[in-house]
DNA sequence: GAAAATCTGTTCAATTTGAGACATTGGCAA
DNA sequence: TTGCCAATGTCTCAAATTGAACAGATTTTC
């Protein structure tokens, strides 16, 4: 596979307002689908006609060239949507490649009745429009990044971004371990690149490997790569 | 200033619902705002308190970084929102410029007024919600597009895309006459680089100079460029 | 535990891009 | 017409990035 070139987008907070009661109570999402890590939910290209919910565990969306480079769009969390761009029109095709990054629980909502929930609660409806304006922010900010920065602050705000992303518990640690062909993927560069920078923060003290298993520690002082001139 | 880096997002077809008549019969819609060409409409730190719908003209929104960079984020037609992120929650900031790209008509919404018609009037929130997916599904081409391509392909697929933006009539033409400043900003290069690549273009006849008045012809053997291994 | 499959550290030449400098050109306004 | 000014056409040099190759380290699998 040709070395890929992608951005990353992690996603927001989660919402105030419990949707897996909600969805549970309206029968909504009845239908649960258990993701292993690495199993892919749906691929590039298939049919679009259902949403998901994330319950547990984080999903990767990954789209991939005619060249057959690939590229890690977004990685989302427990309380996002995957598959939602399929609520506007019926008959529409997955447009990325969504993968379980972890084991993962999901809720299934079939389309139509994602649809009528949402004329008829107002609370998911919002929430949904939450969600998709913030997934619209994020999306910007990545495409920002790459217009403005060098791959060196893209590597430097991807890994501050992950060290917030696993924060269920430690602080300032990528809890699972991400190769570095993968944050190659997430920031648009080469891996050959990524390692060379990875190795200038950790000569400079800004991240440090810890525990044989992969463990990475992300010192909050990379924040001087991103902000400085 | 310094040379500016960015990409374009060049956004939807309008819409099947007539969105005027709607604003028009329920009031919402009943603050007109005209904008000359090259006004600013809000800028980026503004207080965000409203969303605009465009009536007529094209909108530009541009993001200026820390350093004085500018970008251009999308190009937005009539029948688009601009300035709809506020509407999730209140006391938003934006995030960044518009300006009118041309004489603009523009209705104005209070954040309050829009969230409450998209309660209660399911087509309406319908088109909206239709609209940010269309957003985000563009948002993330362009992103694909900065992570995949080279700065000449993205050259091409922003003059293809131009070639339909103004498509009210003559087919195959830029109208409004775009500065290769501006194209280097959409596109996030620098602007000797995107003469460079016109000239290389005009060269293989792909584009065409046509009438002194900046007209532009972009023929659809571009696509070329863009396609080539 | 050994083989197989992945990652990682490193190197390097070939390209691509960034950032400016400068000369021209075409349109517009006084 | 003349002069101003923004938009263009060219060029150059340094820096950033790509792409590929290889060996060593680490993990996984059987």
């Amino acid at each position: 596979m040709k070395v890929a070139r992608p951005a990353i987008v992690l996603l927001p907070p989660p919402p105030a307002f419990d949707v897996e009661a909600f969805l549970d109570r309206t029968g909504l999402g009845r239908t649960l689908v258990e993701l292993k890590k690495n199993q892919v939910l749906f691929s590039q290209g298939d049919a679009a006609d259902a949403v998901f919910y994330i319950q547990k565990g984080s999903i990767k969306l990954t789209i991939v060239s005619q060249r057959g480079k690939e590229a890690t769009v977004a990685l989302l969390n427990a309380g996002n949507f995957v598959g939602e761009s399929c609520v506007a029109a019926a008959e529409h095709i997955r447009m990325v490649t969504a993968t379980g990054l972890t084991r993962c629980t999901l809720m299934r909502i079939e389309r139509l009745e994602m649809v009528r929930v949402l004329h008829e609660e107002h609370a998911f409806a919002d929430l949904f429009v939450t969600f998709l304006l913030a997934r619209n922010v994020r999306i910007q900010e990545d495409l920002v990044d790459q217009l403005f920065n060098s791959s060196e602050k893209r590597l430097a705000r991807i890994l501050l971004l992950l060290a917030q992303f696993g924060k269920e518990g430690k602080p300032e640690t990528v809890v699972p371990k991400i190769s570095q062909e993968v944050l190659a993927e997430m920031i648009g560069t080469t891996r050959s690149r990524v390692n060379f920078f990875m190795n200038r923060f950790r000569k400079l003290g800004f991240i440090k490997y810890s525990g044989g298993l992969g463990g990475l520690e992300v010192h909050s002082s990379l924040l001087n790569v991103v902000l400085h001139d």
